[in-house]
DNA sequence: CCCCGACTATGACAGTGGTCATAGTAGCCC
DNA sequence: GGGCTACTATGACCACTGTCATAGTCGGGG
């Protein structure tokens, strides 16, 4: 999951994702352009090289990867489930997180949140790259929906309400130390997303 | 809501909201000690003679005093409520929310939440704050679900979720500058939470 | 060989942060 | 009044940040 671990990308890419590795970790305002260099393994002068339009620019990038990432990922959980309901799907991407917590420990959260937090009022064009990373990935939990048999205009309500939910319990779990959140919301909430599938005449 | 508007209290507890106001709407890390004192209208020198333990004191005072906030809130909007429910609880920690960003816009979040994102991983007494302070705000909810006849054993649980999807619809709101995600969740959580209820036998 | 573009390498700069040191004021008690 | 405590006031310090300027390297095409 670090940078060092992925040496095949090219330097840029690998500061997008250190970048993000380290929001993610310390936040959007606490991690330096030298830092993020570092730990990409990255030459520091590549940094204006790269990104022309500074911090700024390098922050709005490692969102919009975060973003997809995330999207993606929804597809490759849908692939792997022999058989896929809402619920199913919402406690694998719970599981990612338990895993990760558990494996690695709580150091880091969403990079998405941690820019929403520091940005979202400071920084315009931040702000929109993380509309537009919680907009990719809802579009890809919805489509998954969708396809699971819940109705289109509820799949896009339940895609948002997993997301939102999964980030607060993310919250809480880095907060506490303890994945209980995670769980929790998993438990309560399968069910409830199970529910909404094939019920067009309700 | 600003700290300028309640002067009654003394400069002291005036840095302390203040903190949280600054922190909700920028993070931590970019809220500046000198930033602080000059919204609460206090003299700089106060700082370091009320907070000796320097801005890690100030934040988690200001945690603290967030995490009370919204515990005593619960309480009022129990006594606010008619025929209290869960569901109901729930719109109205909702409510206060898409309420401050109707009438105040999406200017800030949850200090809380800010001091889990920019903290957690590199200050443990913060982390500890925000960890307590999620406690007590778990703690009013658990125990309204328990007075309406949410059984014990769920009453936390059911608790945890509310907070955390409630979080996460903040993020989600924000960075939409929409309350669409807080809408969602309050309706679609609302029935689930109101299922609940005196269910003993289940 | 030389030029040129892509990329790397550093040093400097100006700004800001939290914190400390020091001095000053106000009010109360003896 | 003297002295003590609570609080205020300010300037300085040092670490660090993002950014820029400048120069260097390297590889390929003319």
């Amino acid at each position: 999951m670090t940078a060092a671990q992925t040496p095949r990308r090219g330097p840029r890419e690998r500061m997008v994702f250190g970048a993000a590795q380290l929001i993610r970790r310390d936040g959007v305002a606490s991690t330096g352009m030298r830092e993020v260099a570092a730990y990409a393994q990255a030459p520091r002068g590549s940094l204006q090289h790269y990104f022309p339009g500074g911090k700024e620019q390098l922050v709005n990038e490692a969102v919009g990867w975060a973003g997809s990432y995330a999207g993606n990922r929804i597809d490759r959980f849908l692939a792997a489930l022999p058989t896929p309901t809402p619920g199913g799907l919402f406690a694998e991407m719970v599981r990612q997180w338990t895993d990760e917590y558990e494996t690695a420990g709580f150091a880091g959260g969403c990079p998405v949140a941690a820019a929403t937090v520091d940005c979202a009022e400071s920084t315009a064009s931040t702000r929109e790259a993380v509309a537009a990373a919680f907009r990719t990935w809802n579009g890809s939990v919805a489509r998954a929906l969708a396809d699971m048999g819940v109705p289109e205009e509820r799949a896009g309500v339940l895609a948002t309400l997993m997301i939102g939910a999964l980030e607060g319990a993310i919250l809480i779990a880095r907060a506490e130390r303890d994945v209980r959140a995670l769980t929790n919301v998993s438990r309560e909430l399968g069910p409830l997303l199970d529910g909404a599938v094939h019920k067009s005449g309700d």
